[in-house]
DNA sequence: AGCACA
């Protein structure tokens, strides 16, 4: 009772995440207190120079099982924790996080984030990225990009010891005027740590290299290097046509699942992979499929048309520049439906086969088809006390099968006989008050009887189709 | 040598 207040220091403390370090040298590094807690365990948060001599240091784990293994070996270590030959003593903090100002990008690790300012992806080349940061160190992968904060790289050294070393010395610093084309200004380096520790490069290509693995494919179509985007009739800068499509989702105000974007996209042909990501608070996703003729199709009839009636989650679509996503095979954000399954194989993939004719083959079935996406897309599995309203056989939140893939308008154009396409759906919220099926929506069309019995619900989290 | 920052 008497000490239950906030007591000056205490003889047992009760084990924290966050340990307290004190007597450390002077403005003692993160990286030496980083080198210091890490064989204990994952840092994932660093206060140093604390204290009016600045020299106490807050670290926290991931776990508190790693505080306390820190904490029990030098309890009973002959050896005192050391940092530049200073005992250093350590105890659990009196609170339970870090809470500090510190960006992500502040925690040290051996994959760097680089954003080069002032210049296009096409100024600077991998091979200079590779050279300037190669003084640090082994450099084993790059992978460059494009985003809203300019061109980046992510640039993975051996260890966060290297990695630091290259940020301490470049963050701020220019690339050498002779490295860079002459119309570029300046071009400064603003490097934060990533929070990836190993780069999944997939192919060596003009965006990414991995050195430790010099068998690695090369990309035929990446290697060739910046491409100028071509030049339209109007002389407007026309996008490069790719087999990937951007859609960007706006007035989003439903849920848009992978497997929402699988189905409205499947109505064009096989869709090989899906990425759903946020830009800029934007939903946006990538749609990959085999081949440019069905992506330019199926950017034609969906562009600025809408997944739900009312105007709800209209889309845009724009070519990607990817070529190939290189996706997680299922997450609630992706999916890649390219991975070996014997049965997709077979219809996905075989070479010379065109999994799915283009739409405009079949012109009834390509207008039909958008109508069908989206009601399938706002059907499903709803968590319990979001069962959809508008369709009869929902009642009770049990749903249906679709009775035969041939009742269903194109099937035979999206899918194999033996698949019916919209399978896939799965798991969407449905908008109350909103019946695409029963409506003419902005996807839908004129005349068409809503003859398809939307899909019935997965096995949770799985498409019947696709195994794991 | 004994608990910070916004």
């Amino acid at each position: 009772m008497s000490t239950s207040g906030t007591p000056q220091f205490r003889y047992t403390q009760t084990p924290s995440k966050v340990l307290h370090l004190r007597n450390l040298p002077w403005e003692c590094t993160e990286e030496e207190l980083i080198e210091l807690c890490k064989p204990f365990g994952r840092i994932v948060n660093t206060k140093c120079n604390v204290g009016a001599n600045r020299n106490q240091a807050f670290v926290e784990f991931a776990d508190l099982n790693q505080a306390i293994s820190m904490v029990s070996y030098y309890a009973s270590s002959s050896e005192p924790a050391q940092v530049r030959g200073k005992t250093v003593y350590i105890q659990y903090s009196n609170r339970h996080e870090i809470v500090n100002n510190k960006s992500p990008g502040d925690v040290p690790g051996n994959v760097l984030l680089v954003t080069i300012e002032g210049v296009e992806a096409g100024d600077v080349s991998i091979d200079v990225i590779h050279l300037v940061f190669s003084a640090f160190g082994f450099v084993h992968k790059i992978a460059t990009f494009e985003k809203a904060a300019g061109f980046q790289a992510l640039i993975q050294f051996t260890d966060a010891e290297t990695a630091s070393s290259a940020r301490n010395a470049l963050d701020g610093r220019s690339i050498p005027r002779y490295l860079l084309p002459e119309h570029v200004g300046s071009c400064h380096l603003r490097i934060s740590y990533s929070a990836h520790t190993d780069l999944n490069i997939k192919f060596q290509s003009h965006r990414s290299r991995d050195y430790t693995n010099p068998y690695l494919p090369v990309n035929p179509t990446a290697i060739e290097g910046i491409t100028q985007p071509a030049v339209g009739p109007d002389g407007k800068k026309k996008e490069p046509e790719s087999n990937v499509l951007l859609a960007s989702i706006e007035n989003m105000q439903y849920a848009v699942t992978v497997d929402v974007i699988h189905t409205v996209f499947s109505a064009f042909g096989t869709v090989q992979k899906i990425a759903i990501f946020e830009k800029n608070g934007q939903t946006q996703a990538l749609v990959q499929y085999p081949d440019i003729t069905t992506a330019a199709v199926a950017r034609e009839a969906l562009e600025g048309h809408c997944i739900y009636d009312g105007g709800y989650c209209k889309l845009h679509l724009s070519y990607s520049r990817h070529t190939d996503l290189n996706v997680k095979a299922y997450s609630d954000k992706s999916r890649d439906y390219t991975i070996p399954d014997a049965n997709l194989l077979a219809v996905q993939a075989a070479p010379g086969v065109p999994a799915a004719p283009p739409a405009w083959q079949n012109p009834q079935a390509a207008p039909l088809y958008p109508e069908y996406s989206a009601a399938a897309a706002v059907h499903g599995q709803v968590p319990s006390g979001q069962v959809p309203s508008w369709d009869p056989t929902m009642q009770g939140g049990r749903s249906t099968y679709v009775s035969a893939p041939g009742t269903y308008p194109g099937q035979n154009f999206a899918t194999s006989s033996s698949i019916p396409a919209y399978a896939a759906v799965s798991a969407v919220a449905m908008p109350a008050g909103s019946s695409p099926l029963s409506h003419t929506g902005p996807l839908s069309q004129p005349g068409v009887p809503p003859n398809v019995r939307p899909v019935g619900a997965s096995p949770p989290g799985q498409p019947p189709y696709y195994g794991q």
